[in-house]
DNA sequence: GTGGAACACGACGACGTGTTCCACTGAGGTCGTT
């Protein structure tokens, strides 16, 4: 045996690698940069577990979201890891120090793009020495570091204080521009790049149209309470997510909503009792999805455009892990494209923002919050010109691949191998099961199945006490 | 930009039609203060 699997038995407890595991962790090992592209559930955490115990020196892992970071510290101490920790808000000031103070004690080290500008956290970092560097979910840097996150942009200038350290960017779904994006943020030069196909033959896409939002929501209706789950159904609104969900409850289905506005409490919660089979279906807006460790999601509903292939890519990814079949559906009606694009756009500086911006500090301030950050870091690096023909660009850009997005649901070819060429991919074999304009036995795919309405059993037990009070 | 609700209007009263207004509209982390 040699000595990657012997530890991959010893720590892990994992007799074979999966398709691609081991390459990539080689390469890991012998310092080059990797992108590694892999649908989710094909093991991506071992990817950069399993280096570091061939390596000198610490991992420093930069993760998106707080609930993922305590998820990971939690597995590899379930591992029997004790090196581990997460530096961030959830710890107090005292906490903070004291970790930093020993920071070589660590040899995995969660945080986020955020922690990484803390001058406190960097000089601690610079102290000790950093085997290799790990962007997990590095789609973010993408999706999230023009628009919404711009401390993923940073990660760019943070690095250069690293320059011995490898960098092996993780993700499950992007485009060649989200590649490219990944790389030159992540200053990789001729990376080993592992690209797994995108294809998931056990997912079959279902597009419908509506002429109004009644049907739509008659329809999403209908399906939800006579099929089977487990499903997700995204909304584009948080207001609609908690609507279906309170929709959905009368009609006897258990179902919760999710969204960013939930107290954290209540999100770990919604997540643990969906984990657990305690509920059938969540209504939700795309905060729901990293970091689900659910097999047997068997159907995802999208009421709405997504803002981009990728991340409609991402939440479909979510059915299927067991590799049994299931179910994709999308239902819209034509006045969605500009929705799609209004939500898109919503926080972007328009000319006149930008203008005033430069001219004035307390212009800024006036800004919503989040225009305001993506100014602010833009300000930073470009001139006004250079701004405004930035955020000219991107808005482009945003509209072409939402109308894209639009384009295909509504043409008669196979969606399964439009979405694939969108990634470079071709589609080499058709599942029998493939998508709404192939072939698709919506009987097979969709189990019946009938639920208590409540709001039938209410109104009987009104009715029954009113036949006991009557005189 | 769209869609739905509310209102105005014509004309002997209810209701269909046109106009106006307003709601719709995601994603997370950190810091300092209460």
């Amino acid at each position: 045996m040699d000595k990657l699997s012997e530890i991959l038995q010893q720590k892990f407890g994992h007799t074979s690698f999966r398709e691609g595991q081991k390459e990539i962790i080689e390469q890991v090992i012998a310092g080059k940069d990797v992108v590694a592209i892999l649908p989710t559930g094909m093991g991506k955490s071992l990817l950069y577990q399993l280096p570091a115990y061939f390596m000198k020196g610490a991992v420093v892992i930069v993760s998106p979201l707080l609930s993922l970071m305590q998820d990971q510290v939690e597995q590899l101490k379930m591992f029997g890891e004790k090196r581990v920790v997460a530096i961030n808000s959830f710890l107090t000031y005292e906490q903070k120090e004291m970790v930093m103070s020993n920071l070589a004690m660590y040899k995995f080290i969660f945080t986020s793009p955020e922690m990484l500008q803390n001058k406190r956290f960097n000089c601690a970092l610079s102290s000790i020495s950093i085997a290799y560097i790990v962007a997990d979910e590095a789609h973010c840097i993408s999706q999230w570091g023009y628009d919404f996150r711009p401390d993923y942009l940073r990660i760019s200038n943070w690095l250069d204080a690293f320059p011995e350290a490898n960098v092996l960017a993780l993700t499950a779904t992007a485009t060649q521009k989200v590649v490219d994006d990944i790389k030159g943020t992540l200053h990789m030069s001729n990376p080993f790049e592992f690209i797994h196909s995108l294809d998931r033959p056990t997912i079959a896409y279902e597009v419908q149209k509506a002429d109004s939002q009644k049907e739509k929501e008659a329809w999403i209706m209908g399906r939800i309470t006579t099929t089977n789950g487990p499903g997700i159904l995204y909304t584009q609104s948080r207001k609609k997510a908690e609507y279906y969900a309170y929709e959905l409850e009368k009609k006897g289905v258990k179902v919760a909503f999710y969204h960013a506005k939930l107290e954290q409490e209540d999100r770990v919660l919604v997540q643990q009792q969906f984990q657990q089979g305690d509920l059938d279906w969540i209504c939700a807006t795309n905060a729901f999805g990293m970091g689900i460790h659910k097999d047997n999601i068997r159907q995802i509903i999208h009421d709405h455009i997504p803002t981009s292939i990728a991340s409609y890519m991402q939440e479909v990814g979510r059915a299927a892990r067991d590799g049994k079949q299931s179910i994709a559906s999308l239902i819209y009606t034509n006045s969605d494209v500009e929705q799609a694009f209004y939500v898109a756009m919503k926080d972007f500086p328009d000319e006149t923002d930008i203008h005033a911006a430069f001219q004035s500090e307390e212009y800024q301030i006036l800004l919503p919050e989040t225009t305001f950050r993506i100014l602010s870091y833009w300000k930073e690096i470009l001139s006004e010109q250079e701004t405004i023909a930035l955020f000219h660009d991107i808005k482009k850009r945003k509209w072409l691949e939402i109308q894209k997005l639009f384009t295909l649901f509504q043409s008669e070819l196979c969606i399964r191998e439009q979405i694939l060429n969108t990634f470079d991919e071709q589609l080499t074999t058709k599942p029998k099961n493939c998508c709404f304009n192939c072939s698709l036995d919506l009987q097979q795919l969709l189990t019946k199945r009938e639920y208590q309405n409540l709001e039938n059993i209410e109104l009987n037990w009104f009715n029954r006490i009113n036949e006991l009070l009557r005189p």
